[in-house]
DNA sequence: CGCGCGCTCGGG
DNA sequence: CCGAGCGCGCGA
């Protein structure tokens, strides 16, 4: 027999399918290695024949990888498929995104645990009154059978070994599946749902649109609606797929999936190991475990017969892969949910304007939940006018509102929040004689202070630089840190408030595996009064004691130049506020800014989605941006500049030929050097255009697939997050 | 992707 | 004339 076999080799050269004999069990999807060019390569049986119409007599033979079963379900090919026609990649990278990482690289061995029996009856058991370590040993296994050697080492050091020498117990090598989590454990609460969370239910199983928007307030108990459809699920013998942001996977969350799934949801998550995610996906693919549960990964879940798809906090933008292919999670997801005949269902408190003008138009099913479960009214949020601070002669980051406040949360023994979206100590170094700015040699950008290791850290690339002391253009030793970071602002709050514990959550207190838990569980346990981080601390985490929560720069993200800035900041300070006062207190929320007037922030303080999205949507439609049109971003990078020039040309030049042959098509077409010039030592150029109609996407990606050469990267980004 | 072939260029 | 260097095309 013959097999169609796609070689694992993600370039556009070798992306086809290269014919070899095989043995006739063969099965569509399953894995092999095949003999390419001189050595031997992993590759995928993606089709069966009879004959080839390549010369018989250089056809090679596959072997078969023992995997037990196909990796790849037909599924998962079909769509392979699919995703590597619309993101123009080779099938290679997009069948890729559907196996374990440790699949390929065949770093991963199967753990093995040893377990002791007893091999005679236990009357014949003759042991000096001495050995009481064998005794115990052997009176467990009598009580239990078979037991995990470990378990009985710790109890009774040395036991086993003896008996076991003596031919009283029989040692076996089992495999064993790693549980990732294993302590994790939570009690399942019998909630009875609301009259809105029943509704929600009954609506979703109603009506007959793939896509359901749930668009609940914080706290309207989403989360109950999403497990009670996973459960009706399984029991209505299907699969289901749960997906989360990039972090949201907290301690809460877990243990609730936990406690009402127990070892029937695989969790599939970054901070697993190798090993744990490679039992985790097997048992999804064996069929152990019916519900995968992560990151947007876990879209590619190796799941037959879906019975739902949840996309859980659907705005966020961990959904959108920064790798090629730069898939859409959500694309994908109604792919599959379209497949299986399931619902796709969203949720979030902030849907994406996208999304929810989707949900208007009647495209997708929208399910308001308007109620909040404990029926208390969400923070009041207060705005604080930073320029009449200024003007009253306070220079610091803090007002005169959030000093007391702060007091107030410390003195009641509650805990704050405090939120600035930047890490480190300061933005920049700047010399204050000459004006130097202190720039990373690898990358266009300048470099963050970091006072903790007294050094100079570049943000992308990662870079450390000693710390100046004095300008290394002039000699001057007037260095001022400018702009400020969580360092600074936790610094600074020591000297406010002397006798409170201050934590910090940032990327560079998250380092290892499970960084961000560790900081979450300290805080979550009272360890400390004040929480001083980033982005990350917004995501659903749920600290009962607090009670204040201060964002202290809301206009940092507001004045970004891109499209999306009152999008972001909108969902922002709705999500951070959701930290304040979610048990019995009522909570508060400090909001300071230079720029109060901001309807953004108005809206936002007033929680009023509907009125931000309404002014959000005149505003795009007015200035023709997405979603009334698409930005489109080609982004060619090498760390040779004439090579990326050269290819840049040549892609101007293609892209040109669209233009000119659909002008009507684009609101927008312009050539430039990307506004961070250089990243990691790679030179940057871009092709930025806006488009009205979307079939000429298709054109533009293989425009750009045709212009890729050698140490040139070219990429294709859609409505990208971030412009840099 | 990794290899080898063949072309080209520079030194002797 | 020979060796090093690079670009291109092949692999079943």
């Amino acid at each position: 027999m013959i097999a169609e076999v796609i070689v694992d080799i993600a370039t556009g050269a070798t992306d086809r399918i290269f014919d070899y004999l095989c043995a006739d069990d063969t099965v569509i999807g399953s894995r092999v290695r095949a003999p390419f060019g001189g050595r031997t390569l992993c590759g995928f049986v993606i089709g069966t024949k009879e004959t080839s119409t390549f010369p018989a007599e250089r056809l090679k033979k596959v072997i078969p990888c023992e995997d037990g079963l196909p990796a790849l379900t037909g599924e998962c090919l079909s769509l392979a498929k699919k995703i590597a026609r619309r993101y123009r990649v080779p099938l290679a990278s997009s069948l890729r995104l559907f196996l374990p990482a440790e699949m390929r690289t065949g770093k991963v061995r199967e753990l093995t645990k040893n377990y002791a029996s007893l091999c005679v009856p236990f009357a014949e058991i003759k042991l000096p009154k001495s050995a009481k370590n064998q005794l115990a040993v052997a009176q467990y296994l009598e009580a239990h059978g078979e037991t995990e050697c470990a378990y009985l080492n710790n109890l009774y050091a040395g036991g086993v070994a003896a008996l076991e020498k003596k031919g009283y117990v029989n040692i076996v090598k089992k495999q064993v599946l790693r549980n990732p989590y294993d302590g994790v454990e939570g009690e399942d609460v019998a909630r009875t749902l609301s009259p809105e969370q029943a509704a929600a239910i009954a609506e979703i199983e109603r009506d007959d649109r793939t896509v359901q928007l749930l668009h609940g307030v914080t706290g309207s108990g989403k989360t109950e609606v999403y497990l009670r459809l996973i459960a009706d699920s399984l029991r209505r013998g299907k699969s289901a797929i749960f997906l989360v942001p990039e972090i949201s996977l907290t301690p809460q969350m877990l243990s609730q999936l936990r406690a009402r799934f127990g070892r029937n949801a695989a969790i599939l998550h970054s901070g697993l190991s190798a090993g744990e995610r490679f039992d985790e996906w097997w048992r999804l693919r064996s069929g152990e475990a019916k519900i995968a549960i992560g990151a947007r990964s876990a879209i590619f879940a190796p799941l037959e017969n879906l019975g739902v798809v949840v996309m859980d906090e659907e705005h966020d933008s961990s959904y959108h892969s920064e790798t090629s292919p730069r898939y859409s999670t959500f694309e994908i997801a109604r792919l599959r949910a379209m497949h299986s005949g399931c619902k796709l269902v969203l949720g979030s408190a902030t849907p994406s304007v996208d999304t929810f003008l989707k949900a208007r138009e009647g495209e997708y099913n929208l399910l308001p939940m308007k109620t909040r479960i404990n029926g208390k009214p969400l923070p009041e949020i207060t705005i604080v006018d930073m320029r009449r601070e200024v003007r009253r002669g306070n220079q610091s980051n803090f007002s005169a509102t959030l000093k007391e406040e702060l007091a107030k949360c410390l003195e009641s023994g509650n805990q704050a929040i405090l939120f600035l979206n930047r890490r480190g100590y300061s933005q920049t170094v700047v010399c204050k004689e000459c004006g130097y700015v202190a720039k990373c040699l690898s990358c266009d950008v300048s470099l963050t202070y970091h006072r903790a290791e007294d050094c100079l850290k570049c943000h992308y690339c990662g870079t450390k630089y000693n710390a100046l002391s004095a300008c290394p253009e002039c000699g001057g030793t007037k260095l001022t840190y400018a702009g400020t970071g969580t360092q600074r602002i936790a610094a600074e709050l020591n000297k406010l408030f002397p006798e409170a514990r201050i934590l910090r959550m940032d990327n560079d207190t998250t380092s290892g595996k499970e960084g961000h838990l560790k900081i979450i569980k300290e805080f979550g346990e009272k360890k400390a009064d004040i929480l001083v981080g980033t982005q990350m601390i917004a995501k659903g985490h749920d600290f009962p004691a607090v009670t204040l929560v201060g964002i202290l720069d809301a206009d940092m993200s507001l004045h970004f130049a891109d499209y999306r800035s009152g999008e972001r900041t909108f969902q922002l300070i709705t999500q951070v506020s959701g930290r304040s006062g979610r048990a019995k207190e009522k909570g508060k929320v400090v909001l300071q800014t230079y720029d109060p007037e901001n309807e953004v922030l108005r809206y936002a303080t007033a929680y009023d989605y509907e009125g931000f999205f309404d002014n959000e949507v005149s505003l795009r439609r007015g200035a023709m941006y997405p979603p009334f049109s698409k930005i489109v971003r080609v982004l060619v990078t090498s760390e040779d500049s004439e090579k990326a020039i050269a290819t840049l040309k040549d892609v101007y030049v293609a892209l040109e030929k669209i233009y000119e042959a659909h002008t009507s098509a684009f609101l927008f077409f312009n050539k430039m050097s990307a506004p961070i010039k250089k990243i990691q030592n790679k030179y940057r150029y871009q092709v930025l255009m806006r488009i009205i109609d979307t079939k000429i996407l298709q054109e533009i990606y293989d425009a750009c697939a045709e212009a890729g050469r050698r140490e040139v990267s070219v990429t294709v980004e859609e409505n990208p997050v971030n412009l840099s």
